[in-house]
This record gives C-alpha cells, sequence and structure tokens, in this order.
DNA sequence: AATTTACGTCAGCCTTGTTGACTTTCCAAG
DNA sequence: CTTGGAAAGTCAACAAGGCTGACGTAAATT
C-alpha cells in the first residue's frame, strides 16, 4: 500500500471539492451500473424492482418474503406486486416452508434462471470492463470504499451474503 | 496507462464471484448515499429529484435548462415539473437568457443555496467517514473504478466538471 | 385458547419517470 | 423581412414503484 501518495500514508486532504467530486462520480457509476440491465429489462414488461428481486433470489435461493424484504428495504406491498409478477410469469416458484409452512420459500425456475443470467452477464461485463481499466489496487480501494459507505446494517447483509461462498 | 496491475498483486481473477460482489457493494453502498439526503428532503415536499436539480444548479450556477436536460438524463417534462417546485418555492431562480433571451439561466436563491448546504454537508459527511476509514489509497481505487463505469458520454459531463476547478 | 408471525391482498396516495401535442419566443438563414 | 427551427414551457394522460392503512388466513408459539 505504499503508495506514490504524498509521502506514505500521509493525511487525506478531504477538501469539499474532492468530496463533491466522489459524490458525483457515485452519481454517474451508478447509472452507468444500471443502464445495461434496464435496456434488456424494458423490452420485456420488468424493471429495476424485478431485477434486484431476481438477483437475490438467484443468490440466496429457498430464501424467504421477509428476508427479501430486509435485504430490499421496501414493503411488503411493493415486494409482492412484483414478486406477483415473476410468479405468474414462471420465472420464480415459491414453495411453503418445509418447517414453518407460513414460510414461502423462493427459487427462480429455469426461466428464471435464463433472464438472471443475462441480466447478470451484461452488468458483469460493465464491471468487469472497469475493474480491467482500473487494475487490482483500485479494485480493492473501491471496495473498501464502498462498504464503508453502506449504513452498518446493510454492511452486515452485504458481509453475511458473503459468508457462503467458498 | 502503463497498467499497474504487474504488483504484487499479479493478474486480476476476475471470477463472477468477484464481480457479483461488486455488484452488490455498489448496491448496497448507493443507498447509503442517498439515504442522509433523502432524510432531509421528507421533511419538507421534495424527493431526490429536487436534489438532483439543486446540485447541478449549485454546481454550475447560471446553466441552462437543456445543460440540465442533458446531464440529469430525463425529459424536459419531468424536469420541469422540478423546476417549477422549486421556482415557486423561491429555491431557484431562472433569468431570461442574456444573449439568448430564449433561455433560461439558472441560479440558486440564499434559500436555495441553504438548502443545497444542508443536502451536501450530510452527503460530504458520510463521503468524508467511508474515505477515512478506508484511506487515501483506496480513495483513489474508489474514484478510478466510478470514472471507468460510467457511459462515456457521462464520463465526458463528469470530467467537463471538473474543468472548472481550481 | 389466545396471541403473534408470515404472508397475501385490497384500496388509495405520491413521486418521478414517460409520450404526445401544442404554443410562445426568438435566433438565424434565406 | 419572412420563415424555419430551436429552446422553453405547458397540458394531459399514463406507468412504475415507492408508501400507508386495513383486513384476512394459516401456522406457530406461548
Amino acid at each position: 500500500m505504499a503508495e506514490g501518495n504524498t509521502g506514505g500514508e500521509s493525511l487525506l486532504f478531504l477538501t469539499d471539492e474532492q468530496l463533491r467530486k466522489g459524490i458525483e462520480a457515485m452519481f454517474f457509476a451508478y447509472r452507468g451500473f444500471t443502464a445495461d440491465p434496464d435496456r434488456i429489462l424494458e423490452t420485456m414488461d420488468y424493471g429495476r424492482a424485478h431485477h434486484r428481486a431476481i438477483h437475490f433470489i438467484h443468490r440466496s435461493p429457498g430464501t424467504t418474503v421477509s428476508n427479501l424484504l430486509t435485504i430490499l428495504g421496501v414493503t411488503k406491498q411493493s415486494l409482492n406486486r412484483v414478486l406477483r409478477s415473476l410468479i405468474d410469469d414462471g420465472l420464480v416458484e415459491a414453495r411453503v416452508g418445509k418447517s414453518d409452512k407460513r414460510e414461502r420459500n423462493l427459487y427462480l425456475t429455469p426461466k428464471g434462471q435464463d433472464l438472471e443470467r443475462q441480466l447478470s452477464d451484461a452488468q458483469r461485463a460493465r464491471m468487469r470492463a472497469a475493474y480491467r481499466a482500473a487494475g487490482p489496487a483500485a479494485v480493492q480501494g473501491f471496495r473498501t470504499v464502498l462498504e464503508a459507505m453502506m449504513d452498518p446494517e446493510m454492511r452486515r447483509q452485504y458481509q453475511s451474503l458473503r459468508e457462503g461462498e467458498k
């Protein structure tokens, strides 16, 4: 980490100007981040809300509705509208919980997995290109800052989602 | 770019898993990023759209409506609704263009500047905390990756907005 | 048996995005 | 000087996706 940054670690010069640049970088980058999936989604009858649901169901197959509510941070009425259309269209399957029959365990159907693939391929392609252009050290810094920017509760969600990985 | 990825980090292992982590980091971090201004805005009658307009008017005083349209990427009808409420509430002033009288040059009134301060103070505080926690090298990487993630046109917007700085 | 939890749903509201159509103003080129 | 077209504003209608509140049902928990 001994970067060419003004003598070792030094102090951070956090001028308002620098911070404002960071803020705008987030704004413009997030637009790019969602642009590709958005283009795919709008050809179907879906939006970003469907994408988010699909992403996290793919990510944690068998997750319950209330888990999803916590992660997405929306009301059940709002999620239900989205989930309903995905189930009706045969992209998501909701199985009654085995141990607790009040719960619904959510899974992507093969059709749902197809769409998930399309969407995440597009999003990963952009992320990959950005990572390549920026280099490994930058990637590390990118993730570090983003993690520090999350609300504590969301950081826990983010990190706990990483537990299951190899 | 002399590709600094030769350093101890070796080649980039861009597994789908790593890319997915980056994607989720963006998702959760953006939530944190907007959380503080959102809380302030909801006490008034404003939303994120008002925040964006205020931000970029503050940023480039005297900018025209069509400049703003390009930067924000929305329709004029959508922007107009937001702009109208800001003008009616006395936060924004629209002066008829001096050289071209069809244009409207937009400025924040003192009242508008007050709100801008409030909002950006909140947002900067979080950004500052994240930067401090992550360190200077991480900040550099953060900005580099975000910039690489933008659409080319947005990157130009982002960079041209930086020209005027000292 | 009573209460709580998980989920679904109906109804209605708001913000913020969209199209399409139309007008006014005004610069600039013919 | 006339006219074409750009810039801006406005009206109307609509959709996505947030929200609240109220209510129902089945299952688990106490």
